[in-house]
Formats: structure tokens, C-alpha cells, sequence
DNA sequence: CGTCGATGTGTCACGGTGTGCCACTTCGGC
DNA sequence: GCCGAAGTGGCACACCGTGACACATCGACG
């Protein structure tokens, strides 16, 4: 793989630099009462500059976490085959709760900020829809049929956004992720409207 | 209840009116060339006065259906009592159902809009979520534990989504949503990993 | 070492968004 | 018909985001 140039270093940093002062000045004075010139202060750059390497203000605070769902495809497409659908994707979130166990202290503080900022609550449901999407596209490259693909992602992203929130209601301790993930798993059978019903037999 | 003032009247008639006109312009010339003014101008009105109807520009398009969730709790609170929380909220979003499918071409073009604007279609999301988190609070006051209900509101999220989606690719027929509906909920069995594990009889 | 070209940065100007303030009109109640 | 309340418009203003231009920095090459 390519070597980051000393170019490339600088701007990297630059833009972590950003991210992080975004982060803590919305976390201190809240989104609002911060404008982009106090980040790009903070980050001793000109606003100008602020907006060569952040798209929005907005995404000030996301630019970092970028494309941490990579870890899922290629966890999941790891699992064994003629796995069901939701079971594969569950297998390949496994990684996700694992990397996010890693720091709960920011998450926790993360959460904390989008839980009174519409706008970024906002564009952090939108990431996770393109979550869901890129979920939907590896079961269907793996030959799942449309609507089952389409379904199965959904219920993805509900089972781990619920297990999340158990996880930061539960002060983020550490290892308890994938442990929440399983718990939630296991009731998804008592949520079902007819379990005497004929099963329709789907699953192969 | 309230009969609605003269005063009222107007205010939603110039709020349907803002609603209306942004959505087509939307359609027509694509968001970012639309401008408030545009907006205002259409439906006769200063730029001042869009922003005392319309929070947001975003917002513009979402000021008619805010409170269309009233109409599920409603519908789910005349469910008999007995009835498990999944399935209670299902009985309430079928009235949902039946509401959106008096005009699927404007549900059409308005997902048309949404699909290309991620700005509008994050707005879109976090106003599901507020609806998850309403669904959440009608079953905490049936209720149902903290955690159960949150799953149940998910999973009702997760299937009418599913359904809606469904029921959009299909071109909206009229009176196809309650079908799709059932549809989705019916799969649902198919997509638990161990169908034959122990149940864990949750549902009462 | 000096020059050239590429890239990053700053400054300025501009259109669009959203809000506070004040004056004006309009409408309902007496 | 009068008066208070609410809606409305116009103005000024701060902030967001972008295009254009000039300058500084750094690597490449003779």
C-alpha cells in the first residue's frame, strides 16, 4: 500500500486537529453557541481553511469516523457459509462492538452531545442509514434476495442500536457490548406477533 | 376537543401552503437552487413571515404531516388489552397505513426528493426517530418495561419502513401498504437465527 | 544553489440562511 | 366604532459556505 506523503500527514492531522476541538467546544458551549470561527481558532487555521478540510459544521464532529463499517463486511463475509442472513451480519457487527468497546468514555461523551443537538442527531441517523445500505448490498452480493436482503439489514441496525443504547444507559462498560448484543438477540422470539402461526418457512 | 379559531385556520392554510409549494419546487429545481425566498414568494408571502410558519428551510417540506403519529397511539390505545407490545403497535400503524395511501403519488414524489437530498432525507430520519421514541412512550404507559418497549418501537420502525419501501417500489398502489404490511411481519419468523432454540416466552 | 510548479493557506467579496427589532395592518371582542 | 392582540413586512445583523486571487511553502530538477 501507498506510503502517506508528509503532505498527506499534515493534512491528516489538520483535520483531526478540527475534528477534536469541534468536538470539545460542542461538548463546553453546546452546537449552537459555537461558530466556525471559534473551531478554526482553536485549530490555528483561518475559516477559510476549516472548510477545505470539512465539508460542513456539522460534519466537523464525524470527520473522523469515517468508514469504520469496513470492519463488519469483512468480519461478516468471514462467517462460515449457509449462515442465515441476519445471523452473518450479526456475526461480522460482533467486530464493530468490539472496536467500539475500546473507548466508552467518548462514546458516552459523544452520545451526550447528539442527545441535545437535533442537527447532529440527525446526521448521525443518516450514517447509520448508509449502514444499513451497505449492509443490504453484501447480502445481495452474496446472492440474498432483495426484500430478504433489504429486511435483514433493517433488523440489523434496530438490534444494535438497541443493544448501544443499553450499552451507554449502562455507563459503556467495557465487554459488556457483545454481551447486550446476544441478550437482544434472544428476545427477538418473544416480540413476534404469532408465534403458533404457520412459520413460512423462509429461512433455508 | 377544540374547535380550531379562524386565527388557526389561516395559520395552517399559509403552513399547507409553504409545504405544498416547497415540495414542488424541490421537485422541479432541485433543493439547493430553491431558496427561502423562492418559497415565500410562491406562496405570496415575505421571508419573515416563511420563517414564523417554517423553522428550517429543511423543515419546509415536513410542516404539514408533524403530528399524522397521533393518529397510530390513537388507533394502538383501542387495541383489545392482552394484546403483546409489537402487535399492539402494529393495530395502530395500520391507520398510518390507511392515511398514506390516499395519495401515493405525492408520498411518490416526495421519497423521489428525499432519496437525492441527503439534508432533507436526514431530517426525514430524525423525525422516524421521534416517532420510535413516541411509540416507546405510548407502551411505557401500557406498561411494558423499559427495554421491551424500546425493542418493540424499533421493530415497529423496522417493519413499517420495510413495508413502505416495499410499497413505494411497487409504485404506491392504493391499498397495497396494509397487505405489504402483513407481509413483512410474517417474514419475520424466518429471520431468527435459532428458530429452535428455547423461546424464552416473553409474550404474555 | 536557484528556479519552477504544485499544493496549502489567507484575504476579500458575495449570496443564502436565520433572527431580533420596530412599525404597520388586520381581526375579534366590547 | 374603538382597542388590544396577533400576524405581517421591512430593516439590520451574525453566521454559513463558496469562488477568486495572491502569497507562502515545499519537493523536483538542472
Amino acid at each position: 500500500m501507498e506510503r502517506p506523503t508528509p503532505r498527506q500527514r499534515r493534512q491528516a492531522a489538520t483535520r483531526r486537529a478540527l475534528a477534536e476541538h469541534a468536538l470539545r467546544l460542542f461538548a463546553e458551549r453546546g452546537y449552537e453557541a459555537t461558530t466556525v470561527a471559534d473551531i478554526a481558532d482553536a485549530a490555528d487555521v483561518s475559516t477559510r481553511t476549516f472548510f477545505r478540510h470539512v465539508p460542513d459544521k456539522d460534519e466537523a464532529m464525524f470527520a473522523a469516523d469515517e468508514d469504520v463499517f469496513a470492519l463488519v463486511v469483512e468480519a461478516a463475509a468471514a462467517a462460515p457459509p449457509g449462515t442465515a442472513p441476519l445471523a452473518r451480519l450479526l456475526h461480522g457487527v460482533r467486530a464493530l462492538a468490539g472496536s467500539a468497546e475500546q473507548d466508552g468514555e467518548v462514546k458516552c461523551a459523544r452520545e451526550r452531545v447528539l442527545e441535545e443537538n437535533p442537527v447532529l442527531r440527525a446526521r448521525d441517523l443518516a450514517q447509520q442509514l448508509r449502514w444499513q445500505q451497505q449492509a443490504e448490498a453484501f447480502l445481495r452480493r452474496q446472492g440474498v434476495a432483495a426484500d430478504e436482503a433489504s429486511l435483514a439489514a433493517g433488523l440489523l441496525l434496530t438490534v444494535w442500536r438497541e443493544s448501544y443504547r443499553r450499552w451507554i444507559a449502562a455507563s459503556a462498560a467495557p465487554g459488556a457490548l457483545g454481551e447486550l448484543l446476544d441478550a437482544v438477540v434472544a428476545e427477538l422470539p418473544g416480540h413476534l406477533p404469532a408465534p403458533a402461526r404457520r412459520a413460512r418457512a423462509v429461512g433455508r
